[in-house]
DNA sequence: AACAAAACTTCAGGAAAACTGAAACGTGGC
DNA sequence: GCCACGTTTCAGTTTTCCTGAAGTTTTGTT
């Protein structure tokens, strides 16, 4: 039998949960129905997907099938989901992907603004890293983008958004906030730095070298904030992101490190909605929006 | 009833024939199989796919709809095929994604030489462009990776293999080559300047500028080929692309074109088949590999 | 070592789905 | 009005999928 979409979702359930009876639930089936679904897939392949006697230990085979069928799976269920807000809008649809950090910033506004101006119009927001902003952008999948650093795409506009500078970020009551000179690289990447996905794009070498020894990374910006609210840790975020902060915590620019990261708004040149799009664009771009500065 | 990966198939090839008759028969299925598809397509969806009485015409929505269920549906065969390849291979695989005008260069060698070195290893090769080498790479569905640029990739490292700087090609008895001064961008960006996919990595502004009005752009290497041999048209390609061509064309640095292309080699960490990839890597990287100079 | 619990597989039957050929339908051309 | 073409609907069949119950094997406990 043909490989099929929900053999592959169960196969990824199964490896997830480490657990027959528990994946069958999660899928909303019997045991037996998913114990099935496995033998014909692994009958499929030839192979056995797991080791051992449970199902708790994937094969060599296993693990590489399942980073396969896991991505082809969450990319399935993007796509479905896209194509029901597509059909389901009448009045319009934007799909907004964006970087999380400015999610988080832009989106109250934009909401506000746009379901004001055109009542009835569905908006879609969804935040991943850059790539996979742009990934979406291109794939048809989103109508409005925002992501770090310019790109030239096919059928793909970009604008300059905005310009960050990367700086230190602490506990207000940090030793480093406190002291009247502006702390330095060496400063701040001591053992109690926290390294973050934002700061691969930093370009400066002294500070990639330096983080080079740093043990931790956290990538979740929420654990990150838990961690320096603490006062023991401290990490380097751009300023935008860092000002999105709750109280306790402050932001302060490093003395040697001058890096920027640029955002850019990238627009979809057919969307389906285009005058919405397009108008949700210029209302981001126009200076009548308001960067919580 | 949820959507499955065979009903947007269906719709895709309707959409592609234009006719229910002509897209059962690739199918495979009877005409009602067919047409009772799509109707639970669009009455999962609420509204028609298709605009007009007959299913030539597609819909606003079918539009939309098409290109992301087509995408999907690549997409999908894709990871098939590579589960499959994982799968089948036991002595060992090694899947490369190169871009073509690098694939056609390296594929014979590679192949000769591993076969050699490791009896029963399967390959696996597919082109595309850039973007999507580097995509199959961070999605692991490939080993091995050739792609213009360097960029940085978790759990991906980069290699440099070549530099190539970009050049006219013409018929040899154009006059271009005839001529002895050699040519600069404005002699080749005329009206018979065939715009290429190549073309839009060059940097110099007075080339970004001068190609601003070429009319006609060919993607395919082949039909370009073609066209540069007719000796009416001619392009620019990047050196070794253009060694690659049969007898009739010639290839001339551009004056005042500096550009080089970079051309790196991405190797996964973590691929299945370490030891088969790291020594295909190893062999492309080596003194012993000659490239066709 | 014996027993019980847990984890999974197998099996038979039944429900849902998908498919087919035949007939019906609708539209445009003559 | 009637035919040709493309599509839809229908009824019946085949295939697939799922469940509950019973069976097997492993794991843990006393």
């Amino acid at each position: 039998m043909a490989l099929k979409i929900e053999m592959l979702r169960s196969f990824c359930v199964v490896a997830q949960t480490g657990s027959l009876a528990e994946a069958a639930d999660r899928l909303g089936r019997s045991q037996s129905a998913v114990s099935m679904t496995l033998k014909q897939l692994e009958a499929h392949l030839g192979k056995p997907l797991f080791a051992g006697e449970r199902k708790n230990r994937l094969s060599q085979l296993g693990e590489q099938v399942f980073e396969l069928a896991a991505r082809q799976v969450r990319q399935f269920d993007e796509t479905v989901q896209s194509i029901e807000a597509v059909a389901s809008a009448d009045q319009g649809l934007i799909r907004i992907v964006s970087v999380p950090s400015v999610a988080a910033l832009i989106f109250p506004q934009v909401l506000a603004h746009m379901t004001r101006r055109f009542p009835g119009l569905k908006i879609e927001l969804r935040d991943t890293d850059s790539q996979q902003v742009l990934d979406a952008l291109v794939e048809g999948k989103a109508d409005l983008g925002i992501a770090s650093g310019r790109h030239a795409l096919n059928g793909i506009t970009a604008q300059p958004l905005f310009r960050d500078r990367f700086g230190l970020v602490c506990a207000t009551q940090h030793p480093l906030n406190r002291q009247a000179r502006p702390p330095t690289i060496d400063d701040v990447v001591t053992e109690s730095f926290l390294h973050n996905a934002l700061c691969d794009m930093i370009e400066t070498l002294r500070f990639r070298q330096a983080i080079e020894s740093a043990d931790i990374t956290i990538h979740n910006t929420h654990s990150l904030i838990a961690m320096i609210r603490t006062g023991h840790w401290v990490s380097v975020l751009p300023e935008t992101v860092a000002q999105f902060l709750p109280g306790a915590t402050a932001f302060r620019p490093i003395s040697d490190l001058p890096d920027r990261r640029d955002v850019y708004l990238y627009i979809r040149e057919n969307a389906r909605f285009r005058d919405e799009t397009q108008d949700c664009a210029g209302f981001i771009l126009s200076p009548a929006f308001k960067w919580p500065a």
